[in-house]
DNA sequence: CAATCAATTAACAACGTGGTTATTCACGAG
DNA sequence: CTCGTGAATAACCACGTTGTTAATTGATTG
C-alpha cells in the first residue's frame, strides 16, 4: 500500500509536508499542495485510518450491542441506528455477546450503544462498562440503570393502549405476553386507571414469539369469556394472536379488537393492519446516535431520557361489540 | 488508558518484555510472565488493537456492503453473516453506500462482502474494488462478474418452482415480479422446459414490495383468465400477492397455488404458510464468510461459486383445480 | 550589506504495538 | 581465571499518521 512517505519521495518533499497538504493545511503553498494531491491521486493513495486513529485517539467507530437478532425489531433498530450514525460520520459495528463488546473496547470504539437486554442478561457487564473509556449508552430499559440510558416508557405505552381501547368502549381486555411482574402490574394498573376492574383472567402468558402469541389465544382456557380486545406485548406475539383469532372464527376488529406493541412498519401488512403503540424506532435511533456522539464530544446531556410511546391507529381496533357483558 | 509501557514501569521491566509476556512468548521466564500478567490485570489493561493492527497489517474487520435494508432478506443476511464471521473471529461493519465502502477500505478492512446490487447500482465501484487491497467477494449476482463472486442461480430456482408446480398438475402459471428481461426469460424458458406453452399473459409486472405484489394481483387485467398457480419473485411480492388473492376470494392453495422466492423463515407465518424456493441464506453466509477469510489468508478457492436454490414445501401449493382449461 | 521577517518546508517525537537484535548475567568447562 | 554458552531481558526499529519545533529560503529594511 502506498503511504505518505512514498508520495513524499515521489514529490521530492518531506512526508510531513505531504501530511499537511493532504489535510489542506494553510502552512503549505497552494502550488505544492496541488502538485502533491495530484501525485497522491495518481498513485492511488488511500489514507490509513488506523494510523490516524492511533495518534488522534478517536476511531469514529461505535459499537451496537444487542441480543436476539431473531425479532425484526432488532433488525429495524440496527438499520435505523446505522442510518443515524452514518449521518454523523460514524461507523457502526455489531456485537451480540459480551466477548464481542470486549473486542469493541479493545478496538477503541469511541462509543457503545447497548440494548438493555444484553446487560441484564450479563450482569457483570454493567460495572465493566462503567470503567471503560468508550462512552456507553444503554437503550431500551424499562427501569433506570446506573449508566446513561434511554428508557422506553412501556408503562405509559400500555396505559395508552388501554385508554385507547377504553375510548372505544372495551371493558374486558386481554393482555398477551410476558408474565414478568413489572409488565403485568403496568397493565393491571392501567386498567384500573381506566376505571375498569381488572381480573387475572385477563392475562394470557406467552413466549415472545409468533408461536407464543398464537398458542396463548388458540389454546386459551375455555372457561374464560373472550375479551373484546387484546393487547399484544410485542410485534411477534401480536401477529401470532391475530392469526389464532382469525382461525377461531373471530373477525378483527368487528368481534375482537387488537393493539400490538412495537411500531414496526410491517404491522400494517398483517391480515388486518394492526394498530400499534410503542416508541418510534427512528426517534430512538436518532436520539441515541446524537446522545452518544455528544458524550464522546464531552457535551453535556441528560443521563436518562425517556422516549414517549406513540400510538399509530390502524384497522384493528373498532367499537366493542355488544357481547361485552360487564 | 493504560499501555504496556505503564505496565513495564510498574513491573520494573522493559516494555518489550511486557509485550512478550502478554503474548505468552517462551522467551520470558514463567515467573516474570505471571507477575506481569497479574499487574496488567490489576491495572485494568486492555490491549490496543489499533496499534496491533497497524503493525500486523491485519484488522480482522470485514465490511458488508448492501443496498436496501428495507427488504427483510437483507436484515436476515446481515444476521447470518455476522454470525458466520464472528465464528471465524472477524468483526463486521455495515456499509450501504460507496462512500462507506471507501471508508472501510481506508480503515484497512481485511475483506469486503458486497451485495451485487450495490456494485450494479454504482458501476464505477467494480473497477475500484479490483484495485483495492481488501479482498472482495460479491454475493448475490445473477450473472458472472469480473470479481470473485457467489452467484445465486435464480434461473435454476425459477425452473425448480415451475417444475414443482407442474408436478402438481398446474398448466397455467403466473409470474409476479420484475419485468427485467433476464428474469422473464428464465421464467419463460422454464415453462417451456416443463412442456407448457408460455404466454406473455402470464407475466404480472410488479415492484419488489408488498404493495407491488398486492397491486399486481388485485388490479390484474380482467380479460386474462386466472392462473392456477403463481410464482412471486421475492418475499414481499409474494406476501402482497397472497393478500390480494385472499381478498379476491380465492382460497390458497385450493383455488390458487403460490410459491415465493427467498427462503425467509417468516414466510411460514403468512396467512397460509408459503412454499418457497431460493438460496439458503445460512449457506450463503457461511460460504461467503469462509471464502473471504480464505482469500485473506491467501488460500486458493473458486473465483465463482454457485449456490443451488432449495425448495421448501409448505402449505401454499396443492393439486391444480379443475378450472384449468388448457 | 547585515539583520529581520514571513513564508515555506524539513526534521522529529509521539501514539501502542510486534518483532529483531543487542546486552546482561550466571554458570560450567577448560 | 577466562571463555564460551544459554537464558533472560533490554534496546531499538517499524507500522503510518498528526502535531510541534527547527531549519531553510527569499525578500525587505535600516
Amino acid at each position: 500500500m502506498v503511504s505518505i512517505k512514498d508520495i513524499a519521495e515521489r514529490a521530492g518533499v518531506s512526508y510531513s509536508t505531504v501530511s499537511k497538504a493532504l489535510n489542506d493545511s494553510p502552512l503549505v503553498k497552494e502550488e505544492t499542495k496541488r502538485r502533491i494531491l495530484e501525485i497522491a491521486r495518481s498513485m492511488g493513495y488511500q489514507r490509513n485510518l488506523l494510523a490516524r486513529h492511533l495518534v488522534s485517539g478517536r476511531t469514529r467507530l461505535i459499537g451496537f450491542g444487542l441480543v436476539n437478532l431473531g425479532n425484526p425489531i432488532f433488525a429495524n433498530l440496527t438499520i435505523q441506528l446505522h442510518r443515524a450514525l452514518a449521518a454523523l460520520d460514524y461507523r457502526m459495528v455489531i456485537a451480540i455477546s459480551p466477548d464481542e463488546i470486549d473486542l469493541l473496547n479493545q478496538m477503541r470504539a469511541d462509543g457503545l450503544v447497548i440494548w438493555a437486554d444484553l446487560v441484564s442478561r450479563h450482569p457483570h457487564l454493567m460495572e465493566e462498562l462503567g470503567r471503560w473509556q468508550a462512552k456507553t449508552l444503554v437503550i431500551g430499559t424499562d427501569e433506570p440503570v446506573p449508566l446513561p440510558h434511554v428508557r422506553f416508557d412501556r408503562r405509559a405505552g400500555i396505559a395508552k393502549a388501554v385508554e385507547y381501547l377504553r375510548s372505544f368502549g372495551h371493558r374486558r381486555i386481554g393482555f398477551i405476553g410476558s408474565s414478568q411482574e413489572i409488565k403485568v402490574r403496568a397493565f393491571l394498573d392501567a386498567v384500573q386507571q381506566a376505571g375498569l376492574t381488572p381480573s387475572l383472567d385477563w392475562l394470557y402468558p406467552a413466549e415472545p414469539t409468533f408461536e407464543g402469541g398464537y398458542r396463548a389465544i388458540r389454546y386459551a382456557r375455555p372457561d374464560v369469556p373472550m375479551p373484546t380486545a387484546f393487547i399484544g406485548l410485542n410485534n411477534l406475539i401480536t401477529k401470532g394472536a391475530l392469526r389464532a383469532l382469525l382461525e377461531l372464527g373471530y373477525r378483527v376488529p368487528q368481534d375482537v379488537s387488537l393493539i400490538g406493541y412495537d411500531n414496526l412498519p410491517d404491522m400494517q401488512f398483517a391480515e388486518v393492519p394492526i394498530t400499534t403503540v410503542g416508541p418510534s424506532l427512528e426517534e430512538v435511533a436518532d436520539f441515541a446516535a446524537h446522545r452518544v456522539v455528544d458524550m464522546i464530544d464531552g457535551k453535556p446531556g441528560p443521563d436518562a431520557h425517556v422516549i414517549e410511546p406513540i400510538l399509530i391507529p390502524r384497522a384493528s381496533v373498532e367499537r366493542a361489540p355488544d357481547r361485552d357483558d360487564t
